[in-house]
DNA sequence: CGAATCCGCCGTATGGCGGATTCGGTGCTATACT
């Protein structure tokens, strides 16, 4: 942890502040200490990103301080039932107001909103990122003059930014336009690499960065392996069946879910599915059913999560892998917040790994790419995200993709008033290629992502010491509470207490370069390289090949 | 990459089979229409 800068105020002057705002408007009688710091250092000026689990009381971080600071604070928010949860939990308190502004209300609400923020009326304002690439949301924000900028569910700026919503990864320039407000990160999962991308893709400066514990001791983990889509079936029902609920199903796809609620229902589990294919009223309806514990199962696509935080989910049993660890680790989190046993359970084919990997196999559109460059080159002066949408033909997202691309093999960069072409940066089309290199390497690092479900659902060693080690934490010993230790192959397993490549180290392999080391397992070690992403390699190989050697 | 679906063939079945084809996740916003 970064030190503190000097002081001149009393040590524990900003404490005491905090713990009364929390206290007089929101009725939080204690902080958590890590709550504290990163209230601490947001008030000093830094920018500060927080790992924290649901529950932990993320959303104080912002809230409190924001009381203490003078102008407003700006929330992104991915989704817009979000932000009206969190307008509808910020009216329910002694708090000033919070508004939102978005497309699902009524342009008069969001007038209005924006009166209140000029006025210095509405304290809290909540908006997803697209909104922020519009050139009139801009200057009435820079108008406002927000002192804290927060990015909530910050993972999704590295999960969706690179293409699904590229407009994450403008928040950067968001936040320079702004004058640099300082910025506060907040998630409930991310990896270490994670983090770093979105340490780098917000700008964050100097970050202070508060990450508590990933473990949760009371969440079961087990992974079953099944032969074929019948058996998975067959398996599914039975153990979601007599299940004590409530608990959730992550399904692959949309058809899935259905077809298991369907068959869920016929033996008589109160059960909905849900996937972004729903009518919007019926998904909120899943929703809303879900908290209210009219429903025991909901059967999901990976649409389902954000915003549930119910802590009474027994179970979360996965039908098929999903992309990432991250994703997977943020899933069954949603079960056990209330600190009973709850279970984990992966029903694993590995002919469900070629579903994830067609899904992340989307090429980047180098026309797109193309024509946005020469539009960037023959525009006049600076050229605005939105200006440039409406100048290429190709789609918001690929268009954006395609800038944020550009910005990386540094063909464009973002001034005060909008991205220009750099001056001695590639051409147009050396700038393409190298753009969708970028990309293809993005997209390569996805793919042993992926990989990685496989090493989890195959590994012989304890559940939870591979897991948190994939997010660079150590557990001197095997769990007990997960099916390899109870199985015991964990114990045989074990990874060494002094490994020859403790976690963190730099290292570097004869043909995939320099990597970082994940975790070291008995018998073999995960790496993660900066070209060619997770590998895991076989250390009895290493050693008689010295494959390795420090970077 | 793999599963589900479609389609034509065989040869005449309250069809079956094999090869070809299609499909598969995540959300915002703006706009046209009822």
């Amino acid at each position: 942890m970064p030190e503190h800068p000097a002081r001149s105020d009393p040590p524990h002057a900003a404490r005491d502040e905090l713990r009364r705002a929390a206290r007089d408007t929101f009725g939080w009688d204690r902080l958590r200490p890590e709550q504290l710091t990163a209230m601490e250092r947001l008030l000093e000026g830094h920018d500060v990103l927080v790992v924290m689990p649901t529950g932990a009381g993320k959303s104080a971080i912002y809230q409190v301080p924001a009381l203490l600071l003078p102008g407003p604070t700006v929330v992104v928010s991915p989704l817009i039932a979000l932000q009206r949860d969190q307008v509808g939990q910020l009216a329910d308190s002694a708090a000033p107001d919070a508004v939102a502004v978005n497309s699902a209300q009524r342009a008069r609400d969001s007038e209005r909103a924006w009166d209140a923020v000029g006025a210095g009326d509405a304290e809290y304002l909540f908006l997803a990122p697209e909104q922020l690439a519009k050139d009139d949301v801009l200057a009435d924000l820079e108008r406002s003059r927000p002192t804290l900028f927060v990015v909530d569910e910050a993972h999704c700026v590295s999960a969706w930014g690179h293409d699904f919503r590229p407009d994450y990864l403008l928040l950067r320039h968001v936040v320079a336009r702004l004058g640099r407000p300082r910025v506060l990160a907040l998630t409930a999962t991310a990896s270490g690499p994670v983090r770093d991308d979105i340490v780098r893709h917000l700008g964050l400066r100097d970050p202070v960065r508060v990450v508590t514990g990933f473990d949760r001791p009371n969440l079961h983990l087990a992974v079953r392996h099944v032969g074929t889509e019948e058996d998975k079936r067959a398996a599914l029902l039975d153990r979601v069946a007599e299940a004590d609920p409530p608990g959730l199903v992550y399904a692959a796809t949309r058809k899935d879910t259905e077809h298991y609620a369907a068959e869920l229902a016929d033996r008589g589990v109160r059960v909905a599915a849900f996937h972004a294919g729903l009518p919007a009223a019926e998904r909120r309806r899943v929703h809303e059913d879900f908290l209210a514990d009219r429903l025991d199962v909901v059967v999901a696509t990976s649409a389902f999560g954000m915003g549930i935080d119910t802590p009474n989910v027994r179970f979360v049993v996965h039908a098929s892998v999903p992309d990432s660890l991250d994703s997977y680790y943020q899933q069954i989190g949603r079960a056990g917040r209330d600190d009973e046993r709850a279970d984990a359970l992966l029903l694993y084919r590995p002919e469900d790994l070629g579903l994830q990997r067609f899904l992340t196999a989307g090429a980047v559109d180098t026309g797109a790419v193309r024509e946005v460059a020469d539009t960037v080159r023959a525009h006049e002066g600076p050229i605005s995200p939105e200006e440039l949408d409406d100048e290429v033909d190709a789609s918001h997202r690929r268009a954006l993709t395609g800038l944020t691309l550009l910005e990386q093999v540094d063909a464009v960069r973002a001034t005060d008033d909008g991205f220009v072409y750099a001056d001695g940066g590639p051409e147009p089309e050396r700038a393409t290629a190298e753009a969708a290199e970028t990309f293809e390497h993005r997209k390569e690092l996805d793919r042993t992502r992926i990989e990685m479900l496989r090493d989890y659902a195959e590994t012989r060693s304890c559940r939870r010491q591979f897991l948190l080690g994939y997010f660079g934490e150590s557990l001197d010993e095997p769990c007990g509470f997960c099916d390899t230790c109870e199985a015991g192959t964990a114990a045989a397993h074990a990874p060494p207490a002094d490994p020859e490549f403790p976690p963190e180290t730099r290292v570097r392999h004869t043909e995939w370069g320099e990597g970082t080391v994940v975790n070291q397992e008995a018998d073999r070690l995960t790496v993660l390289f900066d070209e060619a992403g997770y590998r895991t390699l076989s250390l009895p190989a290493v050693r008689e090949h010295d494959l390795l050697g420090e970077a």
